[in-house]
RNA sequence: AGAGAGGUGGCCGAGUGGUCGAAGGCGCACGCCUGGAAAGUGUGUAUACGUCACAAGCGUAUCGAGGGUUCGAAUCCCUUCCUCUCUGCCA
């Protein structure tokens, strides 16, 4: 949620900024700043209103201890008035307050001004590529048929189960994925990250903190039977960013940052083809993620850390990779600034993306209440990041197409130690 | 799930209708004291919004949250969320 002061004096620089998301704002910031108007109008009215009937009840308390019961009554004849004022007055400014919330809540952040123009991912700039693409043998498959072949991933077994989308990792897959995770958890702590575990479901008020809710409350299982209310995380994000909710810290806590492996739970409208065969787009994923709590300062120079630390973990894999930095119309809603990664998988002959990398600024925050005393001991908002460190399907898929011999699957170097064994065949 | 108890400032803890944003203690900050430290001692120490120069000052709100009674509520009533104890169930 952006913030209305920040609006209010940059109303151009919010426009055409968002302009970049191929939205125009005009208007949603005209309104904006015209309910803030009212709503300030209101609140003063309300307060001197309030300020007026407060000063009564103290006389009329010092009244009755004095034995002018008269004088007292009369007195209360007049703050029944001034009751009735403030009490339309309050109304009005719940009213003008919620108005302008609901518009808050529609408005995205507003894009870097490094974010290039666009519309779809078609649009994102290459940044930064390494890595070979191997020459794989006529008979490559998809990563798809390899977990067929080996049997290390069930798609068929996760349908009967649940259904699409929540695969059964079997065997040497199964202790692939607990491999990737512990090598990518140790890789995080290594880099400063503190580990976390944190929970799977989260309420209502997370859901907010984050900019899930509302609006996007269709992206995620929701579980609200016997009275409950809660939501199936999509991201670790959501409840690692809402750890620091309401909190007020002190300069010397930042940065914090933290690492976490859960479950992500996404019920993905729209999907189409082969783009969503196999592991490319799951209902049920593992992810790694890192976030940070930054000063405003240095959150960019955090940024560029993150991205920088990940770069580290795809060339210890040995994966082809790229980084792009995300295009206005791709850009997610809550973010400033995104750098994408992305693996290519040969066998599919596309890029797969692996991890998002992103800086929020204060829009998180803002909703979150996540503030700090600044050197001038005043409150100010942090600066919330985060990243996927990594996402494991694509990972996988990856790993089981590049390293596809006509022998097996071998195991990256750096992960042997992980999985205890040297090749799936 | 059943029964009971309770939610007050960074923490502990007083406060059952009036001058309470809230005693007292701890902690913390700064000062005094000290050769230095401890002890002692003095002062200060919530947040948000509004006004405004994002100053001071002033005003308003906040004692889990929301609503109500009242001229006036941390204190009374209702709703709701959460925590704890016992019982039940259970990895």
């Amino acid at each position: 949620m952006l913030q209305v002061p920040f609006i209010r004096d940059n109303q151009e620089l919010v426009i055409n900024r968002l302009a970049k998301r191929n939205i125009d704002a005009r208007e949603m910031i005209a309104d904006v700043v015209r309910l803030d108007e009212e709503r300030r109008q209101l609140q003063t009215e309300l307060d001197n209103t309030l300020a007026e009937s407060n000063a009564m009840s103290k006389e009329i308390g010092m009244l009755f201890k004095t034995g002018k019961a008269q004088e007292a009554n009369a007195l209360k004849e007049k703050t029944k008035q001034l009751k009735e004022a403030s009490k339309v007055l309050g109304d009005a400014l719940n009213t003008k307050s919620d108005a302008l919330q609901t518009l808050l809540y529609k408005i995205p952040n507003v894009p870097h001004e490094s974010v290039p123009e666009g519309n779809t991912d078609e649009d994102n700039v290459e940044i930064y590529g390494e890595g070979d693409i191997p020459v794989l043998s006529e008979n490559a498959q998809p990563h798809w048929e390899l977990a067929k072949k080996y049997d290390i991933i069930d798609f068929e077994l996760g349908n009967k189960i649940t259904g699409a989308g929540f695969p059964v990792y079997k065997g040497k897959g199964a202790r692939l994925q607990r491999a990737l995770i512990n090598y990518f958890l140790d890789k995080n702590t290594a880099a400063g990250y503190n580990e976390v575990q944190l929970p799977h479901l989260v309420n209502e008020a997370s859901g907010f903190g984050t900019g899930q809710l509302p609006d996007k409350e269709g992206q995620m299982y929701h579980v609200n039977g016997n009275g409950d209310n809660l939501y199936l995380i999509p991201t670790a994000e959501v409840p690692a960013t809402n750890l620091f909710r309401g909190d007020l810290l002190s300069e010397s806590e930042l940065p914090k940052a933290i690492t976490g492996y859960t479950p992500c739970f996404r019920r993905e409208a729209g999907s189409y083809g082969a783009h969503v065969r196999g592991l490319n787009r799951l209902h049920q994923f593992d992810k790694v993620e890192i976030l940070r709590v930054e000063h405003p300062d240095r959150s960019y120079q955090a940024l560029d850390e993150m991205v920088e630390h990940v770069k580290t973990i795809l060339q210890e894999l040995k994966l082809p990779f790229r980084i792009l930095r995300l295009c206005g119309g791709d850009l997610g809603f809550t973010s400033v600034l995104t750098y994408d990664f992305e693996v290519f998988s040969t066998a599919q002959d596309r890029w797969l993306e692996i991890s998002s990398i992103s800086n929020f600024e204060t829009f998180q925050s803002n909703r979150l209440k996540l503030r700090f005393k600044n050197a001038d001991g005043k409150s100010q908002l942090a600066h919330t990041l985060n990243g996927s460190s990594l996402a494991l399907p694509r990972v996988l898929a990856g790993i089981l197409e590049n390293y596809q011999t006509d022998n097996g699957i071998e195991i990256p170097e750096a992960l042997i130690p992980y999985t205890g064994f040297s090749i799936i065949d």
